[in-house]
DNA sequence: AGCTAGATACGTATAAGTACCTATTCGCCT
DNA sequence: AGGCGAATAGGTACTTATACGTATCTAGCT
């Protein structure tokens, strides 16, 4: 028997897809969860087989969820899903040890393999996001990781996500104790390394990432 | 028995969605759908009495979509089902027609209510978006429309679409064939007016109107 | 006929962001 | 030991955006 536990912030999503599983003989839900917050406490406590982890939720998201889970829970293993084929955010799941990976325009068959097979120490990842995965690995594997978990440094992803917020440099500055001319620095460098010329777009690119969400 | 047809992008939660439906005895899916068009095409050949639309859609969104559908689908109803509480999508929704608006953190339980009372001929609305619907109409039934469906002018949705699209001034005004203080003048007002004052959050704003998609 | 809201546009001044440049420090890898 | 990327920060110049102001014209409402 295969004890998971659900995690995502939309409760209808989460009680139909956790229904879904729970139908399967050899699936069992132990909790569910809203919140990357939520999904780590549970995991302590509950200690599941299978999390299954929407990567965007409010409250910490699913990638930092997920990295903590992995390194407290050491018998829990991680199954991402979220909307975005993104590949760096494919890597950035895979990184901080998730199982597997999938889209959530899988089909539902598709979930239960996943499931199955993190439960078993393997992982699986959804075909459309294989592909771009593979294909980086094959060309160089040892930059494999840097192409695709990020372009970004960790000072820049954290500028991003205030940008994002809609900070502006001297607030972004205040907030993390830097210069002004050190943010518009990692600015400048954020846009050049993403190839964006607006704010606007670095929004865009910053709520893929599930660096923000859509509340101002 | 009442026949549903359910349309979501996401295929794991539409088929999840369905089949929880599918549960209930006197509820019969007939049909399911990736995005707007899909489903006023499948409308169209099946009838169905119910229709769950996600309203944020690809290559057709469900406002549209719905709209289309009952005007040409006289017996159907809709509802809408969607991630955002914004009270402008969904009164945009209720004014093209539909039987009420649910919202994806809602409860099973209320999806199965809802289309119950859409099926009966009533309408159902969220609990977190009721409240500020009411109040709008109850403190001016006929400026209710205007209120919730937008605060912005057309000339200043136009203006704030090619914003979000990470458009400067000058280009906007260049597109619009403006000067470029008329253009600074909408996005002032736009900003008033919606107590935003940053890019990033007008952004997320039009995001979440359904003027822009996240691509960039 | 007069009021109002929307769209148009200009002036002036300050604040913020962008585009170049250089330079230091720290730690990691070879 | 030397090189390289990340993070820090300053100089200078130019472009955009913001925040005030005023003003005209049109269309719709009363």
């Amino acid at each position: 028997m295969i004890s998971i536990l659900m995690a995502d912030d939309h409760t209808l999503v989460r009680q139909s897809v956790a229904s879904m599983l729970a139908n399967e003989k050899d699936i069992q839900i132990v909790g569910e969860a809203a919140n990357g917050r939520e999904a780590l406490s549970l995991c302590r406590s509950l200690r599941p087989d299978v999390v299954v982890m929407d990567v965007s939720m409010p409250d910490m998201n699913g990638i930092e969820a997920t990295e903590r889970i992995v390194a407290e829970c050491p018998g829990t293993k991680v199954v991402g899903l979220s909307m975005h084929a993104d590949s760096a955010f494919v890597a950035r799941m895979l990184k901080v040890g998730a199982s597997g990976y999938l889209l959530k325009n899988s089909a539902l068959n598709e979930l239960k393999v996943a499931v199955r097979e993190a439960y078993a120490g393997r992982s699986y990842l959804s075909p459309a996001v294989t592909g771009q995965i593979l294909e980086s690995y094959v060309r160089n594997p040892d930059k494999a990781k840097e192409i695709s978990i990020s372009r970004l440094t960790l000072r820049e992803r954290e500028v991003l996500q205030l940008l994002a917020e809609g900070c502006s440099s001297k607030e972004i500055a205040d907030h993390l104790s830097l210069s002004v001319r050190t943010v518009e620095h990692h600015r400048r460098q954020i846009m050049k390394s993403l190839g964006i010329k607006s704010v606007a777009s670095l929004t865009k690119y910053a709520i893929r990432l599930g660096l923000t969400s859509l509340e101002f």
